[in-house]
DNA sequence: GCCAACCTACCGGGCGGTCGGTAGACTACT
DNA sequence: AGTAGTCTACCGACCGCCCGGTAGGTTGGC
C-alpha cells in the first residue's frame, strides 16, 4: 500500500463523504452552494469548486454536467426545500392568519439554517440557460401568488384593510430572504428569536395597520390599473 | 470636412453627450451601473460598457481608471443619494415616528426612480477591492445604526413593544430594498402607490404589535380605527 | 480484465488592461 | 496665410492570464 503525497490528500477528501457516488455528489452540490453564496456564481471558478471538495477540475467534471448544470441543481434543490418546509406545511394550515405565520417562520426558519442555496435562488437568476430560469420563475411566482393569496383572505375577513396582496407579499418575501445578509449564527440572537422578530414584524406589516400611517393625502383613492406588475 | 464611416458613427456617439468631458463621464457612469445592474457586475465586461457607449474598450480606458474603479464610483455615488435624499432629510424631522416615515418613504421612492446604482450598492460588494468594500460597509452601517436609533427612540416612547431595533431596521431595509426586484414602472401600480404602500407595512411593522402575535389565532380587540376609503 | 474514479495536459476564447499611434481642434509664431 | 507644435479624445492591435470544458491516460478495487 503505497500512500504517495497526492493519494494520501485525495483519500483524506475522500474520508469526509464516508461513502457512495450520492454522498460525494451531494457534497459537492454543498460546496458549490457555499462558495457560489459566498463570491457570487459568475466570480467562482470550476477550479474553486473542484478544490474546495478536493478534486481537480477534470476530476469535477465526472460529477457535473457543466458550471451553468451545477447552478440550476443548486436552485432547484432549495425550490424543492421551499416546497418541502414551507409551501407544503403552510398549505395544511387553513385559518389565513395562521397560514401566514406559518409561511413567515418557517421560510425564515429555513434561512437561518442553511441560507446558502436559497439566496443563490434569488440572486444568481441569470446565471441560468433562459429555460431553465424560466422554470426556476414559475416556481418563485407561484409561491408569491401563495402569499399573496394568504393576505387575499385575510382582506377578504375583514382582517387587513388597504393592502394590496401582491404588494405584500413581495415586501414580506424581501423582509424575509433579507434575513441572509445580516443574520449570523454566532451573533447577539438566537435564531428562533430572529425567528420570531421577523415573523411579528411581518403580522403586524400587514395586520392592524391604520389610515393615517401615510401622510400623503392624495395617495388614498386613487385608480389602479388593471396589468399586474411584473416580476422578473 | 470629410465624414468617414466611423468618424460618423463617433460623432453620432458624441451627440447623446452634448457637450463637456465630465457629461461624457456621467453618461458612462450610468450606462455602466444600467448594465451592470441588469447583468451583474461580474457577467459584465468592460467591452459591453464601451458598447454601451459608442466607445472601443480602449477608448473607454480613457474616462475610467478601471472595472473595480468603476463600481467603486457608482456605488459611492448612490451612497451619496441615500445620503442626501434619505438620511439628511430625515435627519430633519425630530419626531420618532414621522422621521422613521420619512426614510422609508425617500428610500423607497428612490428605488422606484432609479434603482441600478442603489441595488449595485448593496448587490455588488464583493466585487469591490478590501479597502474601497470597507468604506461602503462602513456608510451602510451607519444608515442602518440611524435606522435602528429611530426605531429606539420609538421603543423609548413606548410606541414599540418587544422589538430588537437592529432586527426592525434590517427587516425594514430588505423590504425597501426588495422593491427593485419587483416593481416595474410601466406596471399596475403608480411608483407613489407602491411608495405609500410599503410606507405603511413598514409602519405597521413596528408599531401596533400585539404580544402574542406569534400564537393566538385571534387578535385580541387591539384594531379600533380602521376606516380607510375603499380601493377596490 | 474491467470499470469507477480520478488525473495531467491541453484547447479555444474572452477577459481586464496597455501600448503606440493619430485625426482633428486649437494655439503660436512667422 | 501658412505651418509647426500641442493637446484631447479616441482607435487597432496586442498582452498575459485564466476561464469552462475536454481528451486521453492512470490507478486501485472488484
Amino acid at each position: 500500500m503505497t500512500t504517495l503525497d497526492t493519494a494520501a490528500l485525495r483519500a483524506a477528501a475522500r474520508e469526509a463523504a464516508p461513502e457512495g457516488d450520492q454522498d460525494r455528489r451531494a457534497e459537492i452540490y454543498r460546496s458549490a452552494a457555499r462558495i457560489f453564496h459566498r463570491k457570487g456564481y459568475h466570480a467562482t471558478s470550476i477550479n474553486d469548486i473542484a478544490a474546495a471538495v478536493g478534486l481537480t477540475k477534470a476530476g469535477l467534471y465526472y460529477y457535473i454536467k457543466g458550471k451553468q448544470d451545477l447552478l440550476f441543481a443548486i436552485m432547484s434543490f432549495a425550490m424543492d426545500q421551499l416546497d418541502e418546509q414551507v409551501i407544503e406545511p403552510a398549505r395544511r394550515v387553513r385559518d389565513p392568519r395562521a397560514r401566514l405565520e406559518t409561511i413567515v417562520t418557517c421560510h425564515a426558519r429555513l434561512i437561518t439554517q442553511d441560507s446558502s442555496a436559497l439566496t443563490i435562488l434569488v440572486n444568481e437568476l441569470e446565471g441560468l440557460l433562459p429555460g431553465d430560469r424560466a422554470d426556476i420563475i414559475d416556481r418563485q411566482r407561484d409561491y408569491v401568488d401563495f402569499i399573496a393569496d394568504t393576505l387575499a383572505a385575510l382582506r377578504d375577513e375583514g382582517k387587513v384593510v388597504g393592502l394590496d396582496p401582491t404588494v405584500g407579499a413581495f415586501s414580506l418575501v424581501g423582509m424575509i430572504l433579507w434575513i441572509s445578509r445580516w443574520y449570523r449564527a454566532d451573533g447577539r440572537l438566537e435564531a428562533e428569536e430572529v425567528v420570531a422578530e421577523v415573523t411579528g414584524m411581518a403580522v403586524a406589516a400587514v395586520l392592524n395597520r391604520s389610515t393615517d400611517q401615510t401622510k400623503d393625502p392624495d395617495q388614498q383613492g386613487r385608480r389602479r390599473r388593471e396589468q399586474e406588475p411584473r416580476r422578473e
